[in-house]
RNA sequence: GGUCGCUUAGCUCAGUCGGUAGAGCACCACGCUCACAUCGUGGGGGUCGCUGGUUCGAGUCCAGCAGCGACCACCA
């Protein structure tokens, strides 16, 4: 037998193990494995990550929990493949390259486009895919002979296909609207790429003189009570409007009320003059105004808010933009303003409305003011000429499939925030002012003027034969090659045999933060495209925390970085730790700033793993292992495989659940409670040949079944430590050897093996030893120093204690068992069996503080009479004893007659005492 | 503003069908008995956010309130 070392050192075990894996071909699952081997396929695809992006904890409770599932499947016999890849991420990589540039002190402009698109491809050649090494560091059984990259030729392709398809459909469409802009990014954002952030700001009232030829009325309609129009100092009468953002009055091309609004009906149509423009603007009316709200009057800027661009297009008001992409006063506005940044401009034209006698004060607003979700800058609402998609025929069957069912979300509720998406669609900005990503494929005629979408690249126009044609300086949203993922890694538009085994998958695993960005998506273009769902289940995992409960980010510091806690404590401690930490829906908190203590409990168990697979290794001795079925078999020997029973029974109850924490608890409780605290200890005198040979050789068989048996349950959570130990087990004669414990099948629960009564005669013996330890400790008895004991109960007690009596004057000391009632004169220490209706009775002569014991008792006594008191009351209620279940009556019964029994025991424990003080 | 979620031990969280509240960590005491001190044994610690309701019985079901959080949102 191979000597282990008394400590787990996975920088030892993993990386080797990790390489044969590979070598082995174990990841890889090809097409013939279904088509031909007739396996299930079982399929998962990544949610790719950023191509530059480095590894963090989310990604670490991520991957862990993909690969838990996949392991687990791949040993359930399933054609498991998990398809890994990376994302190339427009904006972001985009933004880690123009700031590499930008410390070259130039930028993106002083490259030009196509130079500067080979430097970011030159970056990821050589940075990107980092991550994707280091999730091999944490075990992950990745397909990486499939490993997809959304810029590759193949998905491009699928891009381009979809984009045409499409257009074809009538479901892609060019127009000008108001879009979400950074002026940072200098791009289009979509609306799920704005992040709205409450704000403490301010709504400035100022006020807009109306012309002459309106005073009267306006003076009419002041006396009315309306409470937007205010005589200024010089006489005249203006209209008094509301803004967050002033700047943007000098864009106005309008005020509006509510058509119904009594108090302003006379205005409509009135002439306003503009201030600090000269221009002149009129009043407008539009369902769209809440007269409710502040004045009831609204200035309208159609080119800088969304709804005052819809007003505009209801009632003609043109629209004006006055800011330049980078967000400052363009040559639209008057001269003192040109070129200002716009918050620069909000003081300005404060400062001189103010000047003006046109300022009329401000109150505190809290409003979200919307920001750009790559760059945190204030999001601009710019009128801007856009692709966009037409979502709503592709979310109603996306929504029919969650109502249906054929989609589920683990946690359920996530069902309820998809379908509110989907129900409030609206049409998708899909152009991105960027260079690094997919080139539209449009092309417009210089000559003829002709819009040209086509799937290969055009040489000429097709309506003027002209070869003057320009493509779409744009590049297509990131997500627009992501939502395509579970069928364009497949080789899709190719129909090919990969594409008709692993579509559709099965299980998505991913952040909530991108179930409208990615989830959503990917359900629609599949439902779309395919005709069928990526996939039916989805797992949003929880958000990882530090102690204060902020996500872990790197610009807080409050990171946490996974191969540090791989190199110091092991991937298996790792992924153990994130796993019993991630009860379905909760947020996993781990303190950076106490790394060691925040893995200690997967560190711990790791290592109690390897120590306990170390005793085991050590004590089986040589020969050779028999048969189980031929064996004799020890009470505890048909406890622990009854309970190992249980446990793979629950264990795969919980995983097919997606409770990962449960299943890792079930297997830490037997693994470390069951197997290392009792069986081990309980079989160590029958290992050394103290029991007969018979005896020893049921204790091996029965040790290496359980080992094998748990080492397969937990192997899909800590896959190393599992499998170096299971390479060393001995195998009984004749038993067949599965090649690997990453490829052995996964244990099904063996109704044979399953003892009830095994298991109770054991809940029962571990009582006992725990009582008696319990006692000890109370009265201070040495751990040394043997005591006796006398016990009575009834037959099937007695048998199991005489049975084990060997392990009880070990695990609890007891010096002698004695079958008889303690007599008068003695006096000790007592416990009753909760279940068993055994009474332990330590005779404790010289040792013992009457006087505690005594209160003790009565202490004791009073909390039975208690709780017996209010059973009997229970009990003696017609309504409890008629309508609760029989079995809840009956169970009460039990208890009641139990407790009674007790009573009448300790209180003769209590005379005792009373005689013998 | 709308929707959803959470509130249980010092901390992080379980708690299934309503029936005498659990785990891990932390803490205290004892123990280096040859698998493991990353360990073992024992122990202390909870008015289940508050109020009311349903029920024989509520951590669990219902209503209201408070606090926290998430998501959505075009009231300037």
């Amino acid at each position: 037998m191979r000597e282990l070392p008394p400590r787990l050192d996975p920088r030892a075990i993993e990386p080797p193990l990790y390489r044969e894996w590979l070598a082995r071909g174990w990841f890889h699952v090809p097409a013939s494995a279904v088509l031909e081997e007739g396996r299930d396929p079982y399929v998962i695809v990544i949610p790719p990550p950023n191509v530059t992006a480095v590894l963090h904890m989310g990604h670490g409770l991520n991957n862990t929990i993909q690969d838990v599932l996949i392991r687990w499947r791949r040993m359930q016999g399933r054609a498991a493949e998990w398809l890994p890849g990376t994302d190339h991420a427009g904006i972001a990589t985009q933004n880690v390259v123009e700031r590499q540039l930008a410390q070259e002190g130039r930028t993106r402009d002083d490259l030009g486009r196509d130079p500067f698109v080979e430097r970011v491809w030159e970056f990821v050649r050589e940075t990107g895919g980092t991550i994707l090494e280091q999730l091999k560091a944490m075990g992950c059984s990745c397909d990486w002979e499939r490993t997809a990259f959304t810029l590759d030729p193949g998905l491009s392709r699928a891009v381009r296909e979809v984009f045409v398809r499409l257009h074809e459909e009538g479901l892609i469409y060019r127009g000008e609207y108001i879009i979400n802009w950074c002026p940072r990014c200098l791009t289009a954002l979509s609306n799920e790429e704005v992040e709205a952030s409450e704000t403490e700001g301010r709504l400035w009232r100022i006020r807009y003189p109306l012309a002459e030829s309106t005073w009267r009325v306006a003076e009419h309609a002041a006396a009315r009570g309306a409470s937007a129009i205010v005589q200024l100092s010089n006489g005249g009468w203006a209209l008094s409007v509301s803004t967050t953002r002033p700047e943007t009055m000098l864009g106005d091309t309008g005020v509006a009320v509510h058509p119904e609004d009594e108090r302003y009906r006379g205005l409509i149509g009135a002439d306003v003059q503009l201030p600090l423009t000269g221009r002149t603007i009129p009043v407008v009316a539009d369902p769209f105004v809440d007269p409710e709200f502040g004045s009831g009057m609204v200035k309208v800027t159609p080119a800088h808010d969304p709804n005052d661009f819809e007003i505009a297009a209801r009632t003609g008001l043109p629209p004006m933009t006055v800011m330049t992409p980078d967000a400052r006063m363009n040559d639209a506005v008057p001269e003192p303003f040109r070129g200002m940044d716009r918050f620069e401009a909000r003081t300005a034209v404060l400062a001189a409305l103010e000047r003006e006698g046109l300022f009329a004060g401000s109150d505190a607003h809290t409003h979200a003011v919307p920001r750009c979700y790559r760059c945190d800058t204030v999001v601009e609402p710019r009128l801007s000429k856009q692709w966009f998609v037409r979502m709503g025929p592709l979310a109603e069957p996306a929504l029919a499939a969650s109502r249906d069912g054929t989609v589920s979300f683990t946690p359920e509720r996530w069902k309820k925030v998809y379908e509110h998406w989907l129900e409030n669609i609206r049409d998708w900005c899909i152009s991105r002012q960027l260079w690094w990503g997919h080139r539209i494929p449009v092309w417009y005629c210089q000559q003829c003027g002709e819009t040209i979408v086509a799937r290969e690249d055009p040489t000429s126009c097709p309506t003027c034969g002209s070869v003057a044609l320009e493509q779409d300086p744009d590049v297509l949203d990131t997500w627009f090659s992501s939502w395509l993922w579970p069928f364009s890694t497949f080789s899709w538009p190719e129909q090919t045999d990969d594409l008709r085994v692993f579509y559709p998958g099965h299980t998505l695993v991913t952040a909530p933060e991108i179930l409208f960005f990615w989830v959503a998506r990917m359900i629609m273009s599949g439902l779309h495209f395919m005709g069928e769902v990526p996939f039916t289940q989805v797992f949003l995992t929880g958000t990882v925390r530090d102690i204060q409960g902020r996500k872990m980010s790197k610009s807080l510091g409050n990171g946490i970085d996974p191969l540090e806690v791989v190199e110091r404590f092991g991937a298996d401690a790792m992924r153990f730790t994130v796993v019993s930490a991630c009860a379905v829906g909760t947020d996993i908190h781990l303190d950076h700033n106490d790394v060691e203590g925040s893995f200690a409990p997967g560190r711990n168990f790791a290592n109690k793993l390897w120590n306990a697979g170390r005793f085991t290794l050590m004590s089986l001795g040589e020969g050779p292992i028999q048969s189980l079925s031929d064996l004799r078999l020890a009470l505890e020997d048909r406890w622990i495989l009854s309970r190992l029973q249980g446990t793979a029974k629950e264990t795969t109850l919980e995983l097919e659940r997606f409770r990962l924490h449960e299943a890792a608890d079930r297997l830490y409780h037997f693994f470390w409670g069951d197997l290392a605290d009792w069986y081990v200890e309980l079989v160590k005198p029958r290992l050394k040949g103290e029991v007969g040979e018979t005896s020893r050789q049921a204790a091996r068989a029965t040790l290496i079944a359980v080992f094998d048996g748990v080492l397969r349950l937990l192997h899909p959570i800590m896959p190393f430590v599992t499998e170096a130990l299971w390479r060393e087990l001995p195998w009984p004669e004749g038993a067949e050897r599965p090649e690997a414990l990453i490829v052995a099948p996964w244990p099904t629960p063996d109704r044979s093996l399953c003892d009830p009564a095994a298991e109770s005669r054991m809940a029962d013996f571990q009582e006992l030893v725990g009582v008696v330890r319990s006692l000890r400790k109370e009265y201070g008895i040495a751990e040394g120093k043997g005591i006796p004991l006398a016990l009575w109960g009834d037959g099937d007690l007695r048998a199991t204690v005489e049975a084990q009596r060997g392990a009880l004057a070990r695990l609890a000391r007891v010096e002698e068992v004695r079958w008889e009632r303690a007599g008068a004169g003695t006096v000790g220490a007592h416990a009753v069996l909760k279940g068993g209706g055994m009474e332990v009775f330590l005779p404790l002569d010289g040792v013992i503080d009457v006087g505690r014991e005594r209160a003790r008792l009565q202490e004791e006594i009073a909390r039975k009479e208690g709780h017996l008191g209010a059973g009997q009351k229970r009990l003696a209620n017609e309504q409890f004893v008629t309508r609760a279940r029989p079995d809840v009556v009956e169970k009460e019964r039990e208890r009641a007659a139990g407790l009674a029994e007790e009573l009448a025991k300790l209180r003769e424990k209590l005379a005792l005492l009373e005689g013998w003080g």
